[in-house]
DNA sequence: AAGTGGTCTAGACCACCCC
DNA sequence: GGGTGGTCTAGACCACTTA
């Protein structure tokens, strides 16, 4: 439709949305369409700004964000030029921090559960610490064994500190996500310092994913950190070795 | 020695280096030193900017990449604060992509390689569609067991277009960086779609890490890709399960 | 020499938090 | 209402690429 970049891409500067983010679609969107192809050439800055009626620093915060992303490679002096893997954006898992309905969704797949515990506990000694709570401080746990369209993928054990609501233990975790409940209780959950490895499926986990003992299974240990820097969610997530794959992109930092 | 960022810091116009790269470091100072210990409470941005002699966006461009690491946290209206984890600025390099030799050195682990085959082939199907080649493009193959301190941790299989350069034959890479002279080859690593999976070790893999067949193993497969847009590395890196544990961090993506 | 990205500035206005 | 972060602008100068 629009050629590359040339159409009337509106931009509403009275849209409660940041401008950026909203240059930002248009671009994608570009790509998406077809209209650019990987490995294209993006109209100079200087023409996306008259283009977008935004300045250039609000137009470079949108592209710097798609370089992140792998979708947009700038080249000092020659110019901004969509990556090799430029038509993926749809496709892509990005490597964000992302629920296991979030997954599912992405995926087109149907996800489910099948709790094996619920309760309010007091944590153990290692739990509170990596809280930065008082041993024996009650917590949460909710310990589920996750299906996608009824296979089941992973055995996750979550907990929540239990201070944060009592309404935590009303949800029906078998459909509800956890990360939804958060997000209405009002935590923002920001990031997560993530350890992965392989590891051989106990006799438990073995049972519960219908694997055999000393299958392989993918082992994520996962403490998430809101927005006001608490920790609020601390995570172990066991993964059928054969049914699930991590997809994820690492930047190189500082260039 | 300086009081929380209350000091002389100096960062110098002339200097080749950005001053928000400048700036960034004079806070990460500040926190390792303890000057600024987890939880505290920045100075505010208008203050820092006077102090550091620079303008709110240079200076807000070095707190948005220390957000990024999880490092700060800002909070609209109340101020930046450092991150819970505030003091693990040194320990990792969240979300970057690193060299096996890399990694080592910040571990203060000493690398080292045996090879297991270093020659010029046809790639396959598969490895030439990765690398956006034609079929039966020669390929460099880079087959390595990757040891620290003398204990074999994974085994490393990588493919690089021949065309790039002959020269990548000659290195004793039992020591040298496969990295580190594609960085001298002109090549600038920019970012790597990863996949990550558990899967049982066959007898190769077991007899090279000095496993038992079907243990455990980390397999990741990477597709490296250059500042020009390049794909201009697969790697397939299989690691002990026992033996290795890989860290990251997720981000909440579009806050 | 012209074109293009990379960095930086000074100043403005808005939205949120807390008193 | 005053303090603080979030967003945006217009313009400047530098560094790299290409011809």
């Amino acid at each position: 439709m629009t050629e590359a970049m040339g159409g009337p891409l509106a931009i509403r500067p009275d849209y409660p949305e940041a401008l950026w983010i909203q240059a930002r679609k248009l671009i994608v969107a570009e790509i998406t369409s077809g209209a650019l192809e990987a490995g294209r050439r993006l109209p100079p800055e200087r023409e996306l700004c008259q283009q977008l009626s935004i300045s250039r620093v609000t137009l470079r915060k949108a592209l710097a964000s798609l370089v992140e992303e792998g979708v947009l490679m700038p080249s000092h002096g020659r110019g901004w030029y969509v990556a090799a893997g430029g038509a993926s954006v749809e496709r892509e898992w990005p490597n964000s921090l992302e629920s296991f309905t979030e997954t599912a969704a992405r995926m087109g797949l149907e996800p489910s559960s099948k709790i094996l515990r619920s309760e309010v506990a007091p944590g153990t000694y290692d739990e509170a610490e990596e809280l930065g709570l008082a041993p024996g401080t009650p917590l949460f746990v909710l310990e589920r064994v996750r299906l996608l369209n009824g296979v089941p993928i992973a055995v996750d054990r979550a907990r929540v500190p239990a201070f944060l609501d009592d309404r935590f233990l009303e949800p029906d975790y078998t459909v509800e996500s956890l990360y939804e409940r958060l997000a209405e209780a009002g935590v923002s959950l920001a990031h997560a310092e993530t350890t992965i490895e392989a590891q051989k499926a106990d006799a438990e986990v073995a049972e519960s994913l219908d694997l055999k003992e000393f299958d392989p299974i993918l082992a994520m240990h996962q403490l998430v950190i809101d927005d006001a820097g608490r920790r609020v969610l601390v995570s172990d997530i066991r993964y059928s070795g054969e049914r699930y794959r991590l997809r994820t992109t690492f930047s190189r930092s500082m260039r």
